[in-house]
DNA sequence: CGTTACCTGAAA
DNA sequence: TTTCAGGTAACG
């Protein structure tokens, strides 16, 4: 579901509150349907240890990791994947849906962990890397994500160029809506290959995915379906797209029918006048 | 490199 | 009943 800005919206929100309190507790309610443990990486009984009584000293963000630095050096990682949400609720407030885990903390609130399809977890590591597959790629927010970066990413690969922006090892944070809404804003075809973008084309593409990726974090990210902030309120994102979803309607720049194809297994939307 | 599995609910 | 879903890791 939430790709850097909807997860970077969370990590502003939960800063300020967050940071100084200690978590007090730890509950795992009982697993609905198929069992799927949602502490990724060590037994249950080990995470609580590391948690409990630890003081957070920072919220940070890496691609679409969440992750709060806690006064033991260690890092408690979020993902939410698909459909995860991360509340931060008073301690009395009514129950959440999905709800897989919940961190109590010492001034009466509780970071919940709610997720429907189970596709996300809590890590417990000592760097956020520990808990990534392979390794993360730059952050397209920083001032590291230069065009030659970008260039790097593309050179010489027959990839569809979406392929590479959603690939989190070349680039980290980039989801299927912002992909579409980049390569839209870049006036690039998403299936061309990466390889074959001209130095004006990579150019045009890296300003792009900084400008959609700003607008979403100014827009507190899009609410398709199950996202929400941290106070379980929408972002409006999703009212600001040019192609994402909105195949068989008119391109607002051009007026041709938005078109949607299936890339690498992902819905992608593209205006076919607009987009070479 | 592309495809498939993971899991569940909502919408078509 | 079938299709689809803001992601990723494990396949072949």
């Amino acid at each position: 579901m939430p790709e850097l800005p909807e997860v970077e919206t969370i990590r502003r929100d939960l800063e300020g509150r967050l940071t100084g309190r200690r978590f007090t507790a730890v509950r795992i309610p009982p697993d609905w349907g198929k069992p799927v443990p949602v502490i990724k990486g060590i037994d249950e009984a080990r995470f609580r240890e590391g948690v409990i009584g630890a003081r957070v000293e920072g919220v940070e963000r890496r691609g679409k990791y969440l992750a709060f630095r806690l006064d033991n050096g260690l890092q408690l990682a979020v993902h939410l994947r698909m459909t995860g949400s991360l509340l931060h609720r008073p301690a009395g407030a009514g129950p959440d849906r999905f709800l897989r885990a919940t961190l109590a903390l010492d001034d009466g609130t509780e970071l919940r962990f709610a997720d429907m399809r189970k596709f996300g977890g809590l890590w417990l590591v000592e760097d956020v890397a520990d808990a990534v597959a392979g390794d993360l790629g730059p952050e397209p927010l920083s001032e590291g994500f230069t065009e030659s970066v970008l260039a790097g990413a593309l050179r010489g690969r027959k990839a569809p160029v979406k392929a590479v922006l959603l690939d989190q090892r070349r680039v980290a944070g980039i989801g299927n809506i912002y992909a579409d809404e980049a390569c839209f804003a870049a006036g690039i075809d998403p299936r061309r290959p990466a390889g074959s973008l001209s130095p004006e084309e990579v150019a045009a593409l890296h300003a792009a995915v900084r400008k959609v990726l700003l607008f979403g974090v100014e827009s507190r990210g899009a609410s398709f379906r199950d996202y929400q902030d941290a106070d379980g309120n929408s972002g409006s994102m999703q009212m600001h797209v040019q192609v994402f979803r909105r195949n068989g309607k008119p391109c607002y720049a051009c007026g041709a029918a938005i078109e949607r194809v299936r890339l690498g297994g992902r819905s992608t939307h593209f205006c076919p006048k607009c987009q070479r």
